[in-house]
DNA sequence: TCATTTTATATTGCGCACAATTTAATTTAG
DNA sequence: CTAAATTAAATTGTGCGCAATATAAAATGA
């Protein structure tokens, strides 16, 4: 008889509200930086990997132009990121860090752990949680 | 040497990346009612329920008036829901099925099914990511 | 070669999310 | 009983997300 059409039921709803809470831990850690969760999310890769084109940025964190031009403008008005056209193929902008966005990292790098601490979950459980997700994003 | 800082070792990101990717997976199927996600979850609050404040349904779905008001504003114009002041407490507003909003349940019933499909992992997986997203829920 | 197609980014428009503030009704305390 | 505090929604403003479209540069092909 089981009705699948229940908030209860629905796992949906978790991922949805977990997400959202996330971000809502992160806030506070990141007021600090001047930088919203999907910001971080840029500065991580970049942190990572010192310069992406837009492209790259988007396969990465599955966004797409209309969500990372406006984005990085504004990293980029905050003085973290420099977005400059490709020589080779003019389409492309290439996004880099800055000076300050480097620097930033800094700040960043007891993030995670802080984060970690608020769940009050055990690792096993992190990575458990990390792994069926993983699976369960496509492509 | 682990360094938390990288895209990779963030369990944040997947829960972000898989959130994301739920609504995209409804889209489709919420496209053919005519509602979005976080209106499909009002409804489904409401399906069970009859009947809701705005302050209950910010309860259950973890929003607040702020995101509600004009989602249910849209609700109503489409013909789903009904907005009425309570006679007993003026501030509070009622938000319950109109004959259009209740009929709109069939047309839903197949779509968990549908999502469940397309995730492509056992019963047993989902209902261990919903256990462990649902303990890490906080309140 | 030069029109056609493809690709990379940008723009527009809509609907969330959420912080901060406002408005108005109810509760409480003196 | 009334001033102060609390509560419920609404409003305002900012920043995503994403569909749809636009723009412009590069690649492809007859």
């Amino acid at each position: 008889m089981e009705d699948l059409l229940k908030l209860e039921k629905q796992i949906c709803f978790p991922a949805y509200a977990f997400s959202r809470q996330l971000t809502n831990l992160y806030r506070p850690l990141l007021d600090k930086l001047d930088i919203t969760y999907p910001q971080y999310l840029v500065m991580l890769v970049l942190w990572g990997e010192q310069e992406k084109t837009v492209n790259q940025l988007g396969v990465k964190l599955r966004l797409d132009s209309g969500t990372l031009t406006p984005l990085l403008k504004r990293l980029e008005q905050k003085g973290f990121v420099n977005r400059t056209r490709s020589k080779q193929d003019e389409r492309v902008v290439i996004v880099s860090l800055t000076e300050e966005g480097t620097k930033l990292r800094e700040q960043a790098k007891d993030i995670p752990m802080k984060i970690v601490a608020c769940l009050d979950v055990s690792i096993e459980e992190l990575l458990q949680l990390k792994t069926i997700l993983n699976k369960m994003l496509i492509d």
